[in-house]
DNA sequence: GCTTAATTGCAACTCGTTTGCAACATCGGC
DNA sequence: GCCGATGTTGCAAACGAGTTGCAATTAAGC
């Protein structure tokens, strides 16, 4: 089924891959293409476990330590290719996407699966944050609940 | 400066937190009793390691390995003594209060100081989940800025 | 006071993440 | 295409928060 055609525009994300990383400055290796592939083809979000795992066996070789994995992300983030994201379970996850992706998920309390909210209740509300004083604030908001496939049952 | 009457003020906290323990069904210990102090007096959040400090160093006798802490904490927060805060740095923080308590803080990205805001946005203007499904949803909202104190300088 | 079950301390362990260092690959210049 | 400088990787060892096993202790009911 398409294959030819799902070869191309995977190559393409290659491409769009290796622009980034030579407009970051920083070398195009395998690790770090492979790491970007996965994260614009799957949107995750990933823990650094999920991606070396995936990374490692997809037939894309991109094979490498854990730590390299860890390192990769560290960079990643730092330049805002990708986002942070931290549900309060032991772990971090990253997904694709620079400052304006900015977005919140909801995620299932039995199954783990994670969804995104296309919008940001804080700032469509325009919430008021009456006397702190802070300023440049930002914020972080994550919603918990049991999905549809787990209440099924 | 009206130590007689802080002292006195200090031991009708102490009542409420041996209620709170037999209520619970818990074994009243100084380990316990210094926590639930603590938290009652400084409204923190602390975490683990700096709960351990202060009611290590403090007069009133609470003095216990840093295990005893996290089993007491994790204990509290399955009763609903006590909430856990996460702010997305390694660690986890705790401060009174049960499942009435819901609000939300800010943290000072400089300092760290952390102060609480009274309203709920999310629930106060009724923000809507649209097409989600999700059920039992709650959710975990912190806000992150620069305290004028910081930003003074 | 005595018994019993809960609690504590200590040491050892887990797990996610980080770091030191030597080997290696990328990229720009020749 | 080769070469050298610099950035990147692998491996092993370290790290820090949190957990667990077990024996010793202590609170609470009798």
């Amino acid at each position: 089924m398409a294959t030819k055609h799902h070869a191309h525009s995977h190559k393409h994300e290659k491409v769009d891959a290796e622009d980034a990383l030579r407009n970051a400055g920083l070398k195009v290796t395998k690790p770090r293409l492979a790491i970007l592939d996965l994260l614009a083809s799957e949107h995750g979000p990933f823990t650094p476990d999920e991606i070396h795992v995936r990374v490692t066996q997809s037939k894309a070789a991109g094979a490498c330590d854990l730590v390299t994995i860890y390192r990769c992300l560290a960079k990643f983030e730092g330049l805002s290719l990708i986002n942070r994201c931290d549900f309060g379970d032991g772990t971090v996850r990253y997904e694709l996407g620079g400052k304006d992706h900015h977005h919140h998920h909801i995620i299932c309390r039995l199954c783990k699966r994670v969804d995104s909210l296309p919008d940001c209740p804080v700032e469509d509300k325009s919430i008021k944050l009456p006397k702190t004083g802070f300023r440049n604030v930002s914020h972080r908001l994550e919603f918990f609940g049991i999905c549809p496939d787990c209440y099924a049952d």
